[in-house]
Parts: C-alpha cells; structure tokens; sequence
DNA sequence: AGCACGCCGACT
DNA sequence: GTCGGCGTGCTC
C-alpha cells in the first residue's frame, strides 16, 4: 500500500464568497479510487451541510502532511462526466467575466438529474426537401461563411425580414451534418413555437433536431440532453441556455435575432449574455458564431465594422417593403380627433376590410388602463409591494401589478377620500380591443363584424394557446389581430394588408440609453409584419414624437441612419460600446439599510481608486421598490479598450449585491 | 445559499 | 442572568 494519498479537487455547486477560492480539495476514499474523473458529480460535506459538486481534477500522489484536515467525500453522484473539458472553461471563463461563483455558473449548465429521462415525442412532421434556388446576395454568404468554417470568427448575416437569412442557415448546416458536426442554433424564447422549428424539421428531419425549450420538463430537458451527448441529434435549437448543451463536436453556432433582449439572463446568477457567452464558445471549438439580425444590436454592428454580410432584399423581388406612415398624435388631438385611433388609420382598418386583407394592431402594453386615479383628491392606486401604479384588467375584473403579478379589488369608492369619481387613464391591448369594437360597431353598422382577437401575456397564458391563435390566424379565422410583442416573433405569414401601431412612444421615454435602440427593433420588427405575400401592405405607426430618429428610420427601414445617429449618442454619453458598465443593486426591506450598504460599498469603490473607472450612485432604482424590497444601484462605467477586471474589484464587497455585468438596461 | 458564531436589547 | 434578534463570515 502506497504511503500517498489520492484527492480530488472539487467545485461546490453553490454560491461560494468570490473572495474565497472556488475550489476545495477532498480525500478519496480507498472504494472510490478508480472510479474517479474530471466532470463527475459527486456529494461532499461543506461546512455543515451536504451538497453537490463537481470533479475539477484528480491528483493521484499527495503526501499524508498535506492532506491533514481534508474531509473525505461523501459518493458519488455520476457514473460518468457530465461536464466536458471545453463547457469546464466556458464555465471559468463565465464565473470571471460575470463576477459569479463558479459554482452556480456550472449548476446553471447542467440539467437536473431526474430519475426517469422521458422522450417528449416530436412528431408530425414531415421530410420534405424541394430544391432551392439562392440569389446573389444568398450565394456570397454561404461561401463567405463556409470559408471561415473551423475558425473562432463571429460572422454578422445582416438581412431584413424575409431575405432569407433562414436558407443560408440551412445550406451551411447542410455543410456540417455531412462533416458529422453539431450546430447549436440559439433563437429568442419566443418565437421557440412549433412553426418556427418546422422549418428545420422538414429539411433536415425532426429525428435529427434537439429541441430545447421552457416548455419541456425535467425528464424531457434530460432525455434531449442525453441525445445531445451521444451525438443523435446534431442540430440543437433551444433559447438562451441552449449554448451550454452538451455537445462533443460543435461545427457552428447560429444566433438568430441577435438583438432580442430574451438573450440576457436579467432574473438571476450569471446574468450572462448568451451571445458574449457563445463567442467565448466559439473560440473555444474553433467554431464560428453567425449572428442574423435584421436589426442587430448597436454594439454588434459596431464590432463588426466593415465586414458585415449583408442580405439586402427581400427574397420575392416584386414584393417590396411596407409603406410607412408616421401619424402625428398631437395634429389628430388638435384635430379634436380623441379616439386613440387617428384618422388615416381608421380608414385604412375599413379599406383592408374591405379587401380581405388581415391586420394586425400592435401596442406594447397589457391590461385596459395603465393607472387608476380619483378625480377629486388625486390618490392613484399602487402596488403595496411595489409602490408602482396598477393596471386595470377587464378580464380579470381587477388591477394587477405589472412587476410582482398581485391582484387588488377594483376601488369602488377612492381608498383615500371615499370619493366615487375614480378614473381609469392611460391605455393597454385591452383598451384597444374595446375601442376598436366600438368603431367597428359604429362604422359597419347592422354588417357582419371582422373577428377580432386580442394576443397578450393575459390571453396566451393557457398551453397550447399559441398554437390556437396561430392556426386560427393562417386559416383566416381572424381578420384583426390586436397583441403586444409576441405579435412580431416568427410569424411568416401572408396577407398582412395593414399593421397599426398604436402607440410607438411605450419604450422611447424610459429612461435608459438603450431606449432608442428598443424603439427601433420593436418597431421594424412588428412593421416587418405588414406585406409578406404578394402585396407590399401598409404601416400606420401613431406617434406623439415623430420627429424622433429611431422612429423615422423605420419609416424608411433604415438601419444603417438609425446606427449612425444612434453610435454617436453611445460615443457623446460615453455608453457601450465605448464603455463597458457593470450594474450594482443593493435591495432591502428597509430602505435605509439598501441605502446605507450602497453608500459604503460606494465608498470602499472610490477608495480602491481603479483608474479610469467612473462609479456613478447611489442612485434610487426606476421601481424603487419591487417586491417587498427597497433597491439602489450603483452603475460602474469603464472604457472598453482599458480592460478593468471587475472580478478582483467587486470580489470583497459587502454581500447582499447583486451584480449585473453588461446590463441591458440601467432601470 | 445555508448555517454557525457572536454581540446587544428585552424579559423571567 | 438568559433567550433570541440578526449582522458577519466561512464552507476543503
């Protein structure tokens, strides 16, 4: 019997202070010793708990001085690895970037180990493979692309909708799957429908595509994530989490809709941005990373400068795009127009009517009134947890709070002064289905009425009732469709004559230096709706601002305006991408505590005097108090080329901050 | 994230 | 003199 003794190094897979080590070393007892490898899962005591962790290394020699003190691991948890060498490094590369434990960030890749993994049978579709013919612009990228296969390059693919962007993803993954390579395509969570994977299931067949999704359960996510790992299924499509599948050969990643905000993990650790994380992958397979975006992020076309693909066109060239509009709220009130749909687009709604065409009315916002008041004292109801106004839902018949979800009773009588004047102000999806039945009403008189139906957060919450609109929707079942966001995702259908946005201005005045970029992308993308069949189709975009330049770059789809103007308001207000920001929240139930450990972690950031980093707060947060708790930020701003390691500047501050790296918004 | 340890106020 | 509040710091 040899005198050494045999550790492991192991990564508990829980929140460990950033100040200590990440990794803690256990004694392998003498029936374990053979059965031990890096990424295994295995139980150890920790402190006086017992808890999983991961296998970082084996070290087989140790002296017996050097292990006193050394706890003995409990069992093992894995009989295999479940975390590969190159998801390993991501996961280091992701616990210093993001200022997380490596411990969480490693439990955030992996899936939970149920007992009983289960098939979540896709079925239904069928093979189909016609032959394509690519244009010029299609042509160009697929070589472009297929040239830098087996290097790390991020490739920016920057086509409009319907350019086809899709079929270029296709013809390289085609390259791939005959190389025996996998594929991760990364898309927005939302539009991760049935429809939107149809695609890939007809021409490459469904046996060969891992879905990933919210929608699956536990068992499900661990049977895909099984396929995935035997190499089964090389073309893997899921949402953001998508990235730390298990793959063992990985050709490409695909991110599509680069820009869509559901790429940021913003709820909880690591609050990583799937595309930085993606980039760090494909560096690490040397693999490339191909970014599709009509409306990329600001940042993103400015990273790439001037090597940017572009698909120019849409693929039918007598389909042009959708006439803008821009209406201009203030003339129609002026007017003495007060209904919140102006003239132009009234008639518009008639004259599609009329022509069988579809329309679609687009407002970014639930519920029927955004705030509640008395008329005689002025007292507006809010959330007791969130101090924020609350919104009036007719279905419900109650006010909800937008942040936290809690219902209140409709107010009779005014909480405050008993008086029963209570007003309902501001509008929602809600209130434009009532508005607009009562124009219908009134304009059609005894004729039949349009079916109108209202696509939100409220109206789709029951399984299955995505797929419901959208059948209801192709077959022509519904002739007005009125909805929120989830409106503009993935839906590639004809016969839009007509898209209304109610209210362009929902986005544009949060204080935020994203919130042009926003406008814009929400915007294009819902316009982009409009014309998708053989008629150009028609925008109407309502306005209280529309000389703002977010807002007239979609008037003429003009991405490239848009940037320019956008890039040097970044440049000017010292803002990504020039800069890099961290976000700092400090959350109490007592908001002197929040305040008090901001100002001395303010403090100890000054002190610590890194140059050229700006710390900027305490400063109350937009929702001051959400859920219960009291928040203030303090918002770190670097210049990007000076290479700040926040890691070691934030790694002992107080804890109870919540960090945020690359935050999407500074709310 | 837990869970101990330790230092001050309230009460038998 | 003791119970327990929660603020602080550690877990091989």
């Amino acid at each position: 019997m040899s005198n050494f003794k045999r550790v492991i190094n192991v990564i508990p897979l829980t929140s460990v202070s950033l100040s200590s080590t990440q990794i803690f070393t256990y004694l392998v007892p003498l029936p374990m010793q053979d059965l031990l490898a890096p990424g295994m899962l295995v139980r150890i005591p920790f402190g006086s708990r017992q808890i999983h962790g991961l296998v970082s290394s084996v070290e087989m020699h140790r002296l017996p001085s050097e292990v006193r003190g050394l706890k003995p691991l409990e069992a093992l948890a894995s009989s295999t690895p479940v975390l590969s060498e190159q998801n390993l490094a991501l996961a280091n590369w992701m616990a210093r970037y993001y200022c997380v434990s490596l411990g969480l960030t490693i439990k955030a890749m992996l899936p939970k180990f149920v007992k009983r993994p289960k098939d979540p049978g896709l079925v239904g579709y069928e093979n189909f493979n016609p032959d394509f013919i690519l244009t010029d612009y299609q042509r160009q990228a697929v070589s472009h692309i297929a040239n830098l296969l087996g290097t790390g390059a991020t490739i920016l693919l920057n086509g409009i909708t319907g350019s086809g962007k899709t079929e270029v993803y296709m013809q390289i993954i085609e390259r791939l799957l005959a190389a025996k390579a996998q594929v991760i395509i990364l898309v927005p969570e939302f539009s991760l429908t049935a429809q939107a994977v149809e695609r890939f299931a007809r021409r490459f067949g469904i046996e060969n595509i891992a879905l990933l999704g919210s929608n699956l359960k536990d068992s499900e996510r661990l049977w895909m994530w099984q396929e995935i790992r035997e190499e089964r299924r090389p073309i893997i499509i899921g949402p953001r989490s998508a990235v730390f599948a298990p793959v063992r050969n990985l050709g490409l990643i695909i991110m599509d809709e680069e820009h869509d905000p559901s790429f940021k993990q913003y709820d909880q650790q690591p609050k990583y941005h799937a595309r930085e994380v993606a980039r760090k992958l494909s560096e690490i397979w040397s693999c490339p990373l191909l970014l599709g975006d009509a409306t990329p992020s600001v940042t993103t076309y400015f990273s790439a400068g001037n090597s940017v693909l572009r698909l120019p066109h849409r693929i039918m060239a007598d389909v042009g795009l959708p006439k803008v509009r821009i209406i201009d709220m203030r003339r129609e009130m002026a007017a003495r127009n007060f209904s919140i749909f102006s003239e132009a687009l009234k008639s518009e709604i008639v004259m599609k009517l009329k022509s069988g065409k579809q329309i679609i009315l687009f407002l970014n916002r639930r519920g029927a009134a955004t705030f509640v008041m008395c008329r005689d004292c002025g007292f507006v109801s809010v959330c007791r947890n969130c101090e924020v106004p609350l919104v009036h839902h007719l279905s419900a018949k109650n006010l909800l709070c937008h942040h936290c979800g809690k219902k209140y009773p409709l107010p009779t009588v005014c909480p405050s002064c008993a008086s029963k004047r209570i007003k309902y102000f501001g509008i929602g999806t809600e209130a434009v289905e009532t508005e607009l039945n009562k124009f219908l009403g009134s304009e059609l008189g005894d004729k039949p009425l349009p079916v109108v139906a209202r696509m939100d957060r409220d109206s789709t919450s029951a399984p299955g009732a995505h797929r419901e609109f959208y059948e209801n929707w192709v077959e022509g079942k519904i002739q007005i469709m009125i909805g929120t966001q989830m409106i503009g995702k993935g839906w590639d259908v004809s016969r839009v004559g007509l898209v209304g946005i109610v209210s362009a201005d929902t986005i544009l005045h949060l204080p935020d230096f994203r919130s042009n970029e926003r406008t814009f992308q929400t915007l294009t993308q819902v316009a982009g709706r409009a014309g998708r069949g053989a008629d150009p189709g028609m925008v109407i975009l309502q306005t209280y601002n529309p000389d703002n330049y977010a807002i007239q770059a979609v008037r003429f789809h003009d991405y490239e305006t848009f940037y320019l103007r956008e890039i040097n308001e970044r440049r000017k207000f010292r803002y990504p991408p020039f800069t890099r920001l961290v976000k700092l929240t400090f959350a109490d139930t007592k908001m002197e505590k929040a305040l008090r450990q901001a100002d001395t972690a303010a403090q100890r950031l000054k002190h610590a005097g890194e140059s050229g980093l700006e710390i900027a707060g305490p400063v109350p947060a937009f929702i001051l108090k959400l859920r219960g708790r009291y928040r203030f930020h303090i918002i770190l701003r670097a210049n990007s080329s000076a290479h700040v390691d926040f890691y070691s500047l934030l790694q002992d501050l107080s804890a109870g901050v919540d960090i945020d790296v690359d935050p999407e918004t500074l709310l």
